[in-house]
DNA sequence: ATTATTGATTTTTTT
DNA sequence: AATCAATAAT
């Protein structure tokens, strides 16, 4: 929805229009806390964007001293824009942008305060599982006890944000497992800090130390923005949270906007309560509740309620639309996934035929999973489609390689980039080689550069691969000479020094003309990067890049539709909306089962899914589906049964059999079978129920039920042999199933 | 010491 | 399907 204004009317006026009485509230409220309760489509980003150009335009504050915070690169993109559309350039002077990118911009700011020599460098995801695999290893941690690094790097990123500290963690349950963690944790800060590296949650951990350990940089922060600004407030963790109040307090002048039943990123550390609870944090705030939604339908609108409803923990709302009530939900009940990408591809192309733009219709899921069969179905049926999310552009291995080489040119001390520059191209010294000179410059303290130079006149470790490591960092030593040159320049260089794309071909790989096409197409991001207003540094680049995220992919696509999950779409909207694979334990997924609380995450992420809808909105969930290795029949998402069923409109296996939309294919083992049954009950469900072992049934997820063999072990741990109908004998972990008594005779 | 091959394990969501 | 660790081959 963009803002038409009309050019003729003054500026205060222009800003101020087309708002409805509590917008207009929100917009120019004047000094102290506001918290605006937006609900799903109710105008949220626009009266942001009108409230940041009102506080510049009317009450006369200084762009510079606003500082506005989203949860998006593309949100923070989209808002600058939007202000810019009503200030000019102006707009650019604004602090906007994400926590993480805006605590970076700080801290390289003040960076030798907290220790760091000033090579301050950002470490993604992978980089992160890198250097606890590196630490696991080394701390002979992993073997044995089953810690791998990505389970050491959840724990560990969530125990960031709430701001624990290992001891703390530790304490919190003193347990063998928890006591691994956290040593594990302290061999990784340290090892962290020894290179300048900080990883995402240290982006805010270290902002939040530099505030408080440095009374006279807090202050200048505080003084400086006079107003604090937090959309999607919701999903803020604790650390967020500190360093928003350690900003705002002074003055007061704190708005955040949210919606409670947004909040989807609880695992994340998100913490609901400071939505819940921004009043008892900012004394005296102002509280605006916008509940006019201007985007989807009556029945959509009505759909997404009946399913929010359920939730116990939430602030009551309703949310009412003045639009009409438009076309039913659609619910399809699908053989498989690959009926459901069919149906799905069918009513896209119904729909563009008649005359709806592809870039108008979103297909949802869970899942990155699940996006395959709906690629397959558009495929055959010419439907252009992009995904969004899955393997992030800069994550991928030829571009990691690639930018670890220009890491290592502003931060030399980078042992994980250098590990990677180093192996990738093989240039005769393999991990053996690579791990000894890594672990002498670690003890002599020299930078990797410095140290794989000297290793070879040293004749460290005589390995034959000194030498042609010695040779690379000659070159990239002679190369940081130049690192003030443009950084596609960089990127060239390297790619022709080390013969890249030799490399890839010689891997033998089939699809290394792909990869070698992402070489360029990082090259051309690097231009793209040089032509903005960012800057043109090295750094600079590198910098972005470590804070891209999937969603900021979503920019303009041009005519196609659309498939992410459910996280990525929030804060989108489109003319039609497909939410799909909704099955128990897919959505909501298994995870979620065993806790309420995840439970109500995942219906708000439904809830979230079917609000992004415009004009249509369909469901769609398969009798069977195949994942993996295996398929299993699948109930239905319990979020149907919250839907009123002359809310939707049923298509599919025989309109769903009556009115109990689908029968479940398996249903739980505990009631026997009852003789009123449809007799048109699919097979494998009776399969299941013919087998009357005495002893103990176990039911999975996709397999089903079946009879318990034997059991290995004790506790989640136990191996479970259980013999499934159709799908023979498997061996599982006890977490994954549920046990249950068989029936008799 | 390095690379190739096999075999096991895996996925929920992401700044 | 794809990645990762353990094992075998060079």
């Amino acid at each position: 929805m963009g803002d038409r204004l009309d050019p003729h009317l003054d500026l205060s006026s222009r800003i101020l229009e087309d708002l409805n009485d509590v917008q207009h509230e929100a917009v120019v409220h004047g000094d102290g806390p506001l918290l605006v309760l937006a609900g799903a489509g109710s105008g949220k980003t626009r009266v942001l964007t009108r409230r940041l150009a009102y506080l510049i335009a009317a009450h006369g504050v200084e762009p510079e001293r606003i500082l506005a915070v989203t949860f998006t690169n593309k949100a923070a993109a989209e808002m600058r824009e939007r202000v810019a559309r009503l200030l000019g350039e102006t707009a650019s002077r604004i602090w906007v942008g994400t926590f993480h990118a805006i605590c970076l911009r700080m801290l390289k700011r003040h960076q030798r305060l907290l220790g760091f020599q000033g090579n301050l460098t950002v470490f993604d995801a992978e980089d992160q599982i890198q250097l606890y695999r590196r630490v696991l290893k080394e701390a002979n941690l992993g073997e044995g006890t089953g810690l791998k690094p990505r389970d050491a790097q959840s724990a560990i990123s969530y125990a960031k944000n709430a701001m624990l500290g290992p001891d703390a963690f530790e304490a919190a349950s003193p347990s063998p497992g928890r006591q691994r963690i956290a040593k594990v944790w302290r061999m990784y800060d340290a090892r962290l800090r020894e290179q300048d590296g900080a990883d995402f949650d240290d982006l805010l951990l270290l902002t939040l130390r530099l505030l408080d350990e440095n009374p006279a940089v807090a202050d200048t922060y505080a003084r400086r923005f006079q107003h604090v600004l937090v959309d999607e407030y919701q999903d803020t963790n604790r650390v967020q949270f500190e360093i928003v109040r350690r900003l705002a307090e002074a003055h007061g002048n704190i708005c955040v906007v949210g919606d409670d039943d947004q909040s989807i990123y609880g695992w994340r550390g998100a913490d609901i309560t400071n939505i819940l609870e921004f009043e008892r944090h900012f004394p005296g705030a102002a509280v605006l509740r916008l509940e006019q939604n201007y985007r989807s339908t009556g029945s959509i609108l009505d759909v997404a309620n009946a399913v929010i409803r359920v939730n116990e923990g939430r602030k009551p709302k309703t949310l009412w639309t003045a639009n009409g009530r438009g076309e039913a939900v659609r619910l399809f009940l699908a053989d498989d996934e690959e009926q459901e990408g069919r149906y799905v591809a069918r009513r896209i192309r119904e729909g563009m035929r008649r005359g709806g733009a592809a870039s108008g219709f979103a297909v949802l899921y869970r899942t990155h999973a699940q996006s395959r069969p709906f690629e397959d179905a558009f495929i055959r049926a010419e439907i252009p489609y992009r995904v969004i999310g899955g393997v992030s552009f800069y994550q991928r291995r030829e571009v990691k390689d690639l930018l670890a080489y220009l890491r290592l040119l502003v931060n030399p001390f980078d042992e994980i980039s250098f590990r990677r520059a180093a192996l990738a191209p093989r240039r005769g010294a393999g991990e053996t080689t690579v791990d000894r000179m890594i672990a002498d410059a670690r003890a002599r303290g020299l930078d990797y550069l410095a140290a794989a130079e000297e290793a070879a006149i040293a004749g460290i470790g005589g390995g034959r691969g000194l030498a042609p490591l010695a040779k690379m960092a000659h070159w990239l030593r002679e190369l940081s000479a130049r690192a003030g040159e443009p950084p596609h320049v960089l990127i060239e260089e390297v790619v022709r020094e080390v013969d890249y794309a030799g490399w890839l071909r010689a891997q033998g790989e089939s699809d290394w003309e792909d990869r070698y096409a992402h070489v360029l197409e990082l090259t051309e991001g690097a231009r793209s990067y040089e032509g903005s207003e960012e800057g043109t540094t090295l750094a600079g680049f590198l910098d972005q890049v470590a804070l891209y995220a999937n969603v900021d992919e979503v920019a303009s696509g041009g005519e196609r539709v659309t498939l992410m999950t459910v996280h990525n779409a929030k804060g989108l909207e489109f003319d039609q909306v497909f939410v799909t694979g909704l099955e128990e334990g897919l959505f909501p997924h298994v995870s979620a089962w065993s806790d309420r609380h995840e439970m109500e995450e995942e219906r708000r992420l439904f809830y979230v899914a079917t609000t992004r809808a415009r004009l249509k909105l369909e469901l769609t969930a398969c009798r069977l589906r195949r994942r993996i290795n295996y398929a299993g029949g699948m109930d239905v998402s319990r979020f149907l049964a919250d839907i009123p069923k002359d809310l939707l409109d049923v298509e599919g296996v025989a309109a769903a059999v009556g009115t109990g939309l689908m029968p479940p294919l398996v249903r739980s083992v505990a009631p026997a079978a009852r003789v009123d049954e449809e007799p048109d009950e699919p097979e494998i469900r009776r399969e299941a129920a013919t087998r009357r072992p005495r002893g103990l049934l176990a039911r999975h997820v996709r397999y089903g039920v079946g009879r318990v063999l034997s059991v290995d072990g004790a506790g989640d741990d136990a191996r479970v042999e259980v013999d499934f109908p159709g799908w023979g004998v498997k061996k599982i972990l006890r977490a994954y199933l549920s046990l249950e008594k068989g029936e008799q005779g």
